[in-house]
DNA sequence: TGTTGCTTAAC
DNA sequence: TTAAGCAAC
């Protein structure tokens, strides 16, 4: 027998929104719902919101759309028996549905608390404020979490966001010497009962919805071949990406400095499409390596001091993003870049695209990204620089197919990483970034091991002869160079020399 | 988280 | 002829 004829429920409940927070441990706003509602003795309830047009607008690649789908439904099944926590699950046909939906949930649930953490992306951040501007029955909490130092907490005397790395990474060391980082409890058990209509509004609001050729989501299918190596590569569950951080820490860590970049050593943690998605936490991610360097920073293991070094540039980027947000307005951090002419030969683009560029540590690494959603940290800097620099091809469109394709696609790191790697970003001159890509091959894959990974064509070419471009390579089926490397560069000196008035 | 070109030294 | 060191881009 129902309670009421009502839809309205005589008991209230606390709601904690999952967004890119898909995880059970050391979750900020989850952990504080769950205190919340124990002191209120209301049952907490989680919600997530599918909005396909979202992931189509930030270009989310079909990697990442079945990895967040997959790693949803451990996460029901987690919060469900260990925590007693319910997840709704609701679909958002348009963008501007979620209102419509959070309205809904809110009211079905009879909602007195909303906790969920920040986003810091410019329409994230919008729809957010409008989440709290229109639920005004319902107390909106919105919490940090997203990177170990809120941004804004690291500025210059001068209380701006540090436009470069090595005085930020300073501060934020110091800062977080000051204020140590620690993890979130994982949430109470729930011991309030749910009224039998939530239960009813819950059960009906259940169902995850997966990619198929047939439904909303035909756009992100993965092909059969693409479905099989993201099975072995791409373990599913915040279990799995501990475990695969406490393997990299107790194996790998102490050798990264000199390792990892050498792409066929694979001494990288690819931790990055965990604590991207948010199964890990960025927190726990640090804290792992702070400890295993008896909690130093800036002495210890200069390995283990490394990698904490690739953390802090994730947490620089995102400070990046929130202090100076024309970076994800499509306009370069130095304005004075969109001064270059770009080229945008579509010819050209799609050579790069498709790895067949004829220079083979280039086209390994983007033949890599087709294939398997990643791609090694150091070809992401030579086939960003062959893009940017040697086709002097807009930043832009290479940021975007990288996101189109990368499983850890996250918009500030992307965002950095190419403007970075373009001289438009926040540091250094442009012949500070004009990479060789032969002699990039040279160093960090002198046997072609990595190259003939990818590169399946080369794979009886001889390893020296990979880093020549001589026309053996092409008896073998692969491409023609389709640029000088030597002129190209040439050409790119000039056109910074030009805006530059140099 | 680079490359090139020049100098010098050592075969 | 090659390697190492260093300034300049």
């Amino acid at each position: 027998m129902p309670l009421s004829k009502k839809n309205k429920l005589s008991s209230q409940t606390v709601v904690h929104w999952f967004r890119v927070d898909l995880r059970t441990s050391d979750n900020a706003a989850l952990h504080l719902a769950s205190l919340k509602a124990k002191r209120e003795r209301m049952p907490l309830i989680g919600l997530y919101i599918i909005s396909a047009k979202d992931w189509k607008r930030h270009d989310a690649s079909n990697w990442k759309v079945n990895f967040i789908l997959k790693n949803l439904s451990t996460l029901k099944v987690d919060l469900e028996t260990k925590f007693s926590i319910p997840l709704i699950i609701k679909v958002a046909e348009n963008i501007k549905d979620v209102y419509e939906i959070l309205k809904n949930v809110v009211e079905k649930l009879d909602t007195k608390y909303l906790y969920f953490n920040q986003e810091y992306e410019v329409h994230e951040n919008q729809r957010d404020e409008m989440v709290q501007a229109i639920l005004d029955s319902v107390e909106v909490k919105r919490i940090h979490d997203q990177c170990i130092v809120m941004p804004g907490s690291v500025l210059t005397q001068e209380g701006n966001i540090p436009k470069v790395f090595t005085p930020f990474k300073r501060s934020w060391i110091k800062f977080v010497y000051q204020s140590p980082v620690k993890t979130f409890p994982s949430p109470e058990k729930s011991e309030v009962e749910l009224q039998p209509l939530a239960e009813d509004y819950i059960r009906s609001n259940s169902t995850i919805p997966f990619p198929n050729h047939d439904n909303f989501l035909n756009d992100f299918v993965l092909s059969t071949e693409k479905a099989d190596f993201f099975k072995t590569y791409y373990p599913i569950g915040e279990d799995s990406g501990l475990a695969r951080l406490t393997e990299f820490v107790e194996k790998k860590i102490e050798k990264y400095k000199v390792t990892r970049d050498y792409p066929a050593l694979e001494g990288t943690s690819n931790l990055s499409p965990y604590i991207t998605n948010g199964i890990i936490s960025s927190r726990t991610a640090f804290l792992a390596a702070f400890k295993k360097n008896n909690e130093r920073l800036e002495s210890g293991n200069e390995n283990i001091t490394t990698w904490i070094s690739e953390i802090i540039w994730r947490e620089f980027y995102k400070h990046i993003l929130v202090g100076y947000p024309r970076v994800s307005k499509n306009k370069p951090f130095k304005l004075e870049t969109d001064n270059i002419q770009w080229n945008y030969d579509e010819k050209l683009f799609k050579a790069w695209c498709d790895g067949k560029t004829g220079y083979p540590f280039v086209d390994a690494g983007m033949r890599e990204l087709n294939t398997t959603g990643r791609m090694h940290n150091r070809l992401r800097m030579v086939v960003s620089n062959f893009l940017t620099k040697d086709l002097l091809i807009d930043w832009r469109l290479g940021e975007r197919y990288f996101m189109q394709n990368l499983i850890d696609g996250d918009l500030s790191s992307n965002n950095g990483g190419w403007q970075w790697s373009a001289s438009t970003g926040t540091d250094s001159q442009p012949y500070f970034r004009l990479f060789n890509p032969i002699l990039q091959s040279k160093k960090f894959d002198k046997d072609g091991v990595y190259i003939k990974k990818y590169v399946k064509e080369l794979r009886n070419c001889s390893g020296s002869s990979l880093h020549t471009l001589t026309a053996q390579l092409q008896s073998f089926g692969y491409p023609k160079p389709i640029v000088d490397h030597s002129t190209a560069r040439e050409l790119c000196l000039t056109e910074f020399k030009r805006i530059y008035n140099k």
